[in-house]
RNA sequence: UGCCCGAUAGCUCAAUUGGCAGAGCGCCUGACUCUGGAUCAGGAGGUUCCAGGUUCGAGCCCUGGUCGGGCAGCCA
């Protein structure tokens, strides 16, 4: 091994990929002296964590060889293009962390260069102006098994094309009438080279150069170049792009200009969901969720509205890999539990309650209020304490009580004594009920003797439940998320059917729970363990009196699986 | 009936130059606990898509199949 690389991040001790070994090599060939890399969306929707995983690749892995890390974006088509996604990306990025520093590039800065350079390639005899319509392209171009056809202006003067292509740009000519195609092979067995555009007409307005182009250079044509200008030298895409891989290297070969690598990467997919702009507008046009930000779509924005940390999604994606050369999909659940061990080790702890029964406590004194001191995070001394009033009325949890308690049940039943967390241990005595035989309340006692945490003759409750005081409760606004569709794969439908019959109607749930006051110390974006319930996550809808919590993600609920595997013993 | 890519545990993926097939998640047992959380220990689970071939030895190399995906925008 070479010493200069395992002294550089990303020698020795970096993880191996296939991407990771080919730039190794390419720094013991000489081929490159140093790694830059660069992300290179197109400013036409919210990124996804898709994308994150791109973003994972190239700024992880410009970090670990000590190299440089570049976001452009790839603004070719004016007429998808905008600023507000242009501002939306930028932030996603900055919130991931991934950090390009002042190497904040537009491919639109790049026209003019892109211009001389389509004019050398002219003058080479490499590429011609084409005045085929569209259709009279896409009928000689020819098919997967069939070559396609010359086109009758393949071998128009260098004079002519000089002048064709000046006039293109001047605004001459209709959108649509001509394009600049490069010269390459109308047999190809690769229909990417068989004469592809190199600039199409469009009199539309860019989101920055504005109206001073009437042509703008397609993408196969322009993202050579835009890495070429930038330096890069592993330029990181995704497996769709394979097959442009000849086209990428054939431009800047003709050009003579200097030359980055392309390696392509498989495209991280995840279940439960989908991950394509045009079924995001759809989603989100048809209102099934409610915008890109909706907690329960795979945008970076609407995770992070549902209070995931990027920490937990650079975890996911370095759990997912590189990979082999296959887009792969990751079961959702990998995800939450990336989300689950992030936020245990950084979540303030909280009481809430979100489907309350009231218990009162017959041997507490009325109108007395007790504080208890409680661990903000067991996982993190330095998070301090809090204090949680304690009184004669409290709830609890609906689901912590049963009348009739199934086997292993552990918390609270008639004549059952539980712990109430950082409080003392109390029995049930009576259950009462309505008319219907609905319980609306319990009658407990508590035991004075076991404020410490321990019973005197040492007598350990089997179960600990948490609880809110009625008196200094808090009412709040649960959203509670589940997967966004109800089946693994969206798309396993029967012949004819939508990826939207998939569609899980309950993926949002509204209940109203109550909370210790603590709760209205948090602002927007804050995230807290509801303790035995989950994680959750201050909404911004949230106003001067309206708390709305977005839950993150619950805890693993073993009971619920105990519950589940009596269920299903019972009928097996 | 073209070109390219893929197929390994229930699921998603690993496996240096060919050298005893692994991990995470899930599942099952158990331990521990003031979150039935967290944590810890153990376990079950495989014809590496199929058929040939090369080799002392093949998940890996070769040939032929099967199945799945990608490619015929003036999108990226």
């Amino acid at each position: 091994m070479s010493d200069t690389l395992s002294r550089v991040p990303g020698g020795a001790e970096a993880p191996s990929d296939f991407i990771r070994d080919a730039i190794r090599q390419d720094l013991r060939d000489g081929r490159f002296d140093r790694v830059h890399t660069r992300f290179p969306p197109e400013p036409n929707a919210y990124l996804h964590i898709g994308h994150a995983k791109a973003i994972w690749i190239d700024y992880g892995i410009a970090r670990e060889f000590g190299g440089l890390f570049n976001l452009r974006f790839d603004d070719t088509n004016p007429l998808k293009e905008e600023q507000e996604f242009v501002d939306a990306i930028i932030e996603d990025v900055r919130w991931l962390g991934a950090d390009f520093g002042d190497r904040l590039f537009f491919g639109s800065d790049y026209f003019e260069q892109m211009f001389t350079w389509a004019v050398q390639l002219i003058e080479k005899g490499k590429a011609y102006v084409c005045d085929l319509s569209p259709e009279q392209m896409r009928e000689t171009r020819g098919t997967l098994t069939s070559p396609g056809t010359d086109s009758p202006f393949r071998e128009r003067s260098v004079e002519e094309n000089l002048d064709l292509f000046t006039r293109m740009r001047a605004g001459d000519f209709p959108d649509g009438t001509r394009t600049l195609r490069a010269k390459i092979d109308m047999a190809s067995p690769n229909l990417v080279m068989r004469d592809p555009v190199m600039y199409r007409i469009r009199h539309a307005s860019h989101h920055r150069t504005g109206d001073t182009w009437s042509i703008y250079p397609s993408y196969d044509w322009a993202h050579g170049l835009e890495d070429s200008i930038e330096g890069i030298t592993h330029s990181l895409c995704s497996l769709e792009y394979e097959i442009h891989r000849p086209l990428y290297d054939w431009f800047l070969d003709e050009l003579g200009i200097y030359h980055p690598r392309q390696i392509e990467f498989g495209r991280l997919g995840l279940s439960y969901t989908v991950m394509s702009k045009r079924r995001f507008v759809e989603l989100v046009d048809g209102g099934f969720v409610q915008g890109y930000d909706d907690p329960r779509m795979p945008t970076l924005a609407g995770m992070r509205r549902r209070g995931y940390r990027p920490e937990a999604i650079w975890d996911f994606c370095e759990r997912a890999g590189v990979g082999g050369r296959a887009d792969v999909t990751i079961d959702a659940h990998v995800l939450e539990d990336c989300v689950r061990v992030d936020l245990n080790k950084v979540s303030r702890r909280l009481f809430a309650v979100l489907n309350p029964i009231k218990v009162v406590l017959l041997n507490v004194p009325e109108g007395e209020t007790r504080w208890i001191e409680a661990v903000n995070n067991p996982e993190d001394p330095e998070a301090g304490t809090r204090k949680v009033p304690f009184t004669r009325e409290i709830y609890i949890e609906r689901d912590d009580f049963r009348k009739e308690p199934p086997p292993k049940f552990h918390r609270l039943y008639p004549g059952n004594e539980v712990r109430l967390r950082y409080a003392c241990f109390i029995t049930c005595v009576e259950v009462i009920e309505d008319a219907d035989g609905e319980i609306v309340e319990l009658h407990a006692t508590i035991d004075p003797e076991t404020w410490s945490g321990d019973a005197p003759d040492g007598r350990k409750p089997k179960g600990t439940i948490h609880w809110v005081s009625a008196e200094h409760g808090v009412e709040f606004e649960a959203r509670l998320f589940d997967h966004l569709f109800g089946v693994p794969d969206p798309d396993d439908v029967p012949e004819g059917g939508s990826y939207l019959d998939n569609l899980n109607p309950d993926s949002l749930r509204v209940v109203h729970g109550i909370a210790e006051p603590t709760i209205r110390e948090l602002t927007p974006e804050d995230r807290v363990q509801f303790e035995r319930v989950g994680y959750f996550c201050l909404d911004r809808d949230s106003a001067s009196g309206r708390l709305v919590l977005n839950r993150t993600v619950s805890l693993k609920d073993s009971w619920a699986k105990i519950e589940k595997a009596q269920a299903s013993g019972q009928k097996g």
